[in-house]
DNA sequence: ATAATTACTTGCAAATTGCAAATAAAAAAA
DNA sequence: TTTTTTTATTTGCAATTTGCAAGTAATTAT
C-alpha cells in the first residue's frame, strides 16, 4: 500500500499551521488547546471540568490551569453544581460566547477557502471521507479513545 | 455546506492522540515536533538547519534549540558546509536513522490499524481525498504556506 | 462515625516557545 | 580593498505549558 504516513505527515503540519491563525479575537490570543476548550463548552452543556478534561484528553491538573486562564479572561464561568459542590459548570460568559463563535466562523471561513480549490465532486469526496476517518479513528485500538 | 470545522477539530484532536503515542523508541521519548525533524532530515539530502526549520515553518531559534538536543541524543549531526562555513549540513546518525526509521514504521502501522476499519474502496477514497487535500493546502491563501 | 472515592487545586520542575541581541561568515557596495 | 549589508545560526531572557505528587474539600460506601 501507498505510503500513509507521507501524506498524513504532511497534512497534520499543514493543519497546524491553519490553526495557528486561527485563534486570535480582538487583542487577545488564544492557544488552540484554549480554542478547543471553548469549543467544547460551546457544544456541550453546562459541562463539568472533568468531562471536557477527559473529551480533550487533557491532563486535568492542566485543563484547571487553563479553565484559570480562561476565567481571568472572563470568557468562562465556573458554578459549582448546587447537587454536588465538588463539581463545577462551566459556562461561557457572552464574551466567551462572542470568541467561540468568532474562532467558529474564522475557521470555517479558511477551510472554505481551502475547499475553494477543489471541485464541487472533490469537495463532497473529501468531506465523506474525513467522517470516514474519524470513524475508523473511533474504532481504533492503538489511539483516538476519547472524543465523543 | 458542511459545518467543516465540526469535523476537522475532530480529526485534528484525534490525530494529536495519534501522534502522542508515536515517538517513543528505547528508552527515549521524543516530542512530535522532533520525530518532524528527523523525518524532514531522513527525506531530504543533507539540508541547512534554515531549510529544515523552513519547511516545518517552525522558528529558527527554536529549531537550533531542538537540534541541539538531537545532536546530544546522538540521533542528528551537523557538519559545518565547507563551501560555506555558516551553515550546517544536517544528517541523520545510526542511531538516528534507526529511529526515524522505527517511528515511521509505527506511524504507518497505526494508520494501517486505522485503516482496517474501512472498507477497500473507503480506503482508497480517503488516500484520495487527503492528498487532494493537502494540495488545496498548498494552494491556499489563508495558512500551510511553507512545506515543500 | 470512619474509610474510601471523587472533583478539583497547588507546588514544583522540566520543556517549549519566540523576541531581541550577539556572533561569525559571505556577499555587495564603496 | 575596506566597509557595509546580508545571511545562518546561537544565546539570553521571560512567558507558557505540561505532568506528577501531594493536598483540600465534598460524597459515597462501610
Amino acid at each position: 500500500m501507498e505510503n500513509l504516513r507521507e501524506i498524513f505527515q504532511v497534512m497534520t503540519r499543514r493543519f497546524g499551521l491553519l490553526n495557528k491563525n486561527c485563534c486570535q479575537v480582538g487583542g487577545e490570543e488564544l492557544s488552540l488547546v484554549q480554542s478547543h476548550i471553548l469549543y467544547e463548552i460551546l457544544q456541550k452543556d453546562r459541562p463539568s471540568m472533568q468531562q471536557v478534561a477527559d473529551t480533550l484528553a487533557i491532563d486535568i491538573t492542566t485543563f484547571s490551569r487553563q479553565i484559570q486562564t480562561l476565567v481571568k479572561l472572563e470568557l468562562v464561568k465556573k458554578t459549582p453544581l448546587p447537587e454536588d459542590k465538588r463539581v463545577s459548570q462551566l459556562t461561557l460568559t457572552t464574551q466567551g460566547k462572542y470568541v467561540a463563535t468568532k474562532i467558529d466562523a474564522d475557521m470555517n471561513r479558511y477551510l472554505t477557502e481551502v475547499f475553494s480549490h477543489m471541485s464541487e465532486f472533490e469537495q463532497e469526496m473529501v468531506i465523506r471521507s474525513v467522517k470516514l476517518l474519524n470513524e475508523a479513528m473511533s474504532k481504533s485500538t492503538v489511539c483516538c479513545k476519547p472524543l465523543i
